[in-house]
This record gives C-alpha cells, structure tokens and sequence, in this order.
DNA sequence: TCGTTTAGTGAACGCTTGTGCACTCAACTA
DNA sequence: TAGTTGAGTGCACAAGCGTTCACTAAACGA
C-alpha cells in the first residue's frame, strides 16, 4: 500500500493518490539527476509500493514523463492566460507580467526545474513535446502581439520572430529562477531592464522585404 | 588494449590515445541520452578496453565530464577571440560573426550538445564549470562592448546586462542548431533578424538611474 | 643490460536494475 | 449476496553496475 488506507476511498481515488504520489516522487528524485538517470525501483521505494505496482500506473519512465510535461504545461498555460487578460499596454505588460511568472516559477518550482532538465537532456519524445509546448505557446504570444497593434510596422513573420525572442528570453529567466531562487528579487530586476531593452528594439525595428539587407 | 598498438609510439602517446578515445566515447554515449545515465563499463566496452582501465584517465564519470567541459570552451574561445578580432562594425558584427558561430557549431556537434545537455541536466561540479565559463565569455564581451564605444549611452551595469542579453540569445541559437542541424540556414536567417531587433533595441536604450521607472 | 614504472587485464564481490508470473483481498457490479 | 475486477504483493531471474585486487608485459631510465 502506498501509505495508510483512508477511510471512505473510492477504488478509483485511491489509485489516483498512488498516481499523484509516483509523479511527486518521480519529480523529487529526478530534481537531482534527470529523468534518465533515475529508475523504476527508486521510485516505487520512495512511494512506498513494491517495483510491479509502477505498470499498474504507467507503461514506462518515458510516459510518466510525458505525463509531467502534459501537467507542467497546463497550469502554465492557465497562468499566462492570467497574465495576457491583464496586459494591455506593453510598459504594463513588462512589470505586470514578470512578477506573475516569477511567482508561479517559485510556486511550481519543480515543475519548472523538470521541464528546464529534460527540454534539453530528457528522452527524445519528451524533449518533442516540450518543444511542441513552447511553440504553441510562441504562437499564441505571436498572434497577441498582433492584436494588441503594438507593433502595426511589423510583418507577420517578423511578429512570429519578436515572440520567439520573447519566450526565449523569458525561458532564459525561468531557468535561472529554478537553479537559484535565492536571487530571485535581483534576476527579476535584470530581466526587466532586458527585456526593455529588447522591446525598445521592437519599437524602433521595421520589417524589411524577404531579402535580407537593407 | 584500446586498439592495434602501432608502430613506433611511446607510452606517453599511447596513453594519450587512449584517453582521446575514452573522451569520444563518452561524448557519442551521452549523445542519445545523458552524462550522468551511462556507465563506466558502456564507456569501456566502446573504447575496447576493461572496465578498470578507465580510472587509470579519470578518477570517476563527473571529473571525464569536467574534462570534457574544459576541452569544449578551450575550442569556444578561440573561435571567439577569431570573431572579435574582425568585427569592427555593429551590422558587419552580426553578418560576419553568426556564420562564424555556426560553421563552429558544426564542426563541432557533439561538443555542443554535450554542452547544451549538461549545462541544464549534468551534475552540479559540471553544471557550475558550465556556468561558470559562459559568465567569463560574457564578461568578455561586456568589456568588448565598452571598449567598440558602440553603447556610449550605457552605464557598464548596462552594457553587462547587453552582454548577457546577447549571450543567452546565441546559446539558445546554438541549441537549436545542435538539435535540428538540418534547419541551419534558416535558424540562422532568423537569428540574424532577431539580433538584428535586438541589437536595434541597444542602440535606442538610455540608461536610467539605479531606481527604476522613467 | 637490468630493475622500475605503468597501461591494461581478468576474476570476483555485493548491489541494483527491469520485468515476468502467480498471488491476494478489498472494492466493485449485478 | 455471490462473482468479478484490478491495485498492490512477493519471488525469481538474468543482466548490468562500480570497485577491489593481484596480475602481466611492454616501455622506460640508469
């Protein structure tokens, strides 16, 4: 049994619970290693359950961790939804929105450090759908942008570029959030100034045609 | 033995292919996966060589991969050192240097995505050492900015919140020509856009006084 | 030429790994 | 209430792991 049984638990929420517990578990080991590194038997032990009990729940490693990108994702995305409905205006869009992240990277910071790990060393079907995650994500900054108007100079490809530097950088910040937390306030105050920067760039930029030199 | 022992070479260059071999192996192992997911003995069959032969190179995994660290950046620098020496001028900087950077980052794959895995998912000594080095590269190029007279409006807290900026930019370019080589024209007709935003941004910045709103 | 140094060997050790299989017994359905 | 379902058990297995130790034999310095 994972812990205790609780009293009045339906089957069906007991087995949620274990679920819950190997994914925290899986998060709590990988969080010094990666995911590939860790295996089926450290985590069943640390949720308390005999090694089998794992296949009860998923397939393999690599599907419990599609499971955690499909989770990570959703609460970022319910946050950045938060985040775009109050931005209306861009000197706004920078001091509203960077708290707000950084907020929901020390709230979800092993969420964060899990995706910051395996976007770039996790097993190839995860880091594709990380990558397919940001993207999406790129793409709905994208299409924001150019309803905002904010920058009417710009072609639409060039708008899909702005966004992409955009999210680069703030996945930049992100991850220096999650590997040092203790500097939050000064990081914070960095990428604010840098992302100025970057933005007084959009301001002056115009689009040129398809050929490239001016 | 490693392989044939050919004609002619001393123990001293024996040991020294040997250990070269070791240091590729490593490199191709951790390729489709991860430093700290191999295992000595993956590392010893691939060179051809008994498990315990290994620590006769390297005292454990972690100190191959600080090795493999040093040996990366050492090759980095000097590409580097190459790029600043002939870039006199802002739009000559980023035509001429990204081209550069790619054609280095093609020669030298492995290297790269060893450096793109570890430096988010190694283990902490080689996670620092990664760190540590791009700081260095950063500060270089902070006092290079300075010194081109190209951000005179900077104050040099600024110009070394520029540098990162741009540094963080081309690591995540690099990234990207590491995992999808076959992009690398494109990738880096986008880079170039977006530096070139970037870069826009630089020159209609105006440093403000330590506190921050306008 | 002869003793020393040392890269690489090979067997052995105690553990951990993923997975197969037959099982229990509480929660469920009819 | 009787029968079915399925989450979790417990054992077994072959394979791989890091590390130890005593060893060989070729290159070395004197």
């Amino acid at each position: 049994m994972p812990t205790e049984p609780e009293d009045g638990e339906s089957r069906a929420e007991r087995k949620e619970r274990t679920r819950r517990a190997i994914l925290d578990a899986a998060l709590a080991l990988a969080a010094d290693s990666n995911l590939a590194a860790i295996s089926l038997r450290q985590v069943a032990k640390q949720v308390g359950v005999v090694p089998t009990a794992f296949y009860r729940h998923f397939g393999s490693l690599e599907l419990l961790g599609l499971a955690l990108v499909d989770e990570s994702f959703r609460s970022l995305r319910e946050m950045l939804l938060d985040v775009w409905r109050h931005a209306p205006e861009y000197t706004d869009f920078i001091d509203g929105s960077l708290p707000i992240v950084a907020q929901h990277v020390r709230e979800n910071r092993s969420h964060y450090a899990f995706i910051a790990r395996e976007r770039t060393a996790g097993p190839p079907r995860v880091r594709e759908a990380i990558g397919h995650e940001i993207e999406l994500i790129t793409r709905e900054l994208a299409t924001d942008i150019a309803r905002s108007g904010a920058a009417q100079q710009y072609s639409s490809t060039d708008i899909g570029l702005l966004a992409d530097l955009i999210v680069s950088f703030v996945v930049t910040m992100a991850e220096r959030l999650v590997d040092d937390p203790d500097s939050e306030a000064r990081t914070l105050a960095q990428a604010r100034t840098q992302l100025r920067m970057l933005l007084v760039g959009a301001l002056n930029w115009r689009s040129r045609e398809p050929a490239e030199r001016a």
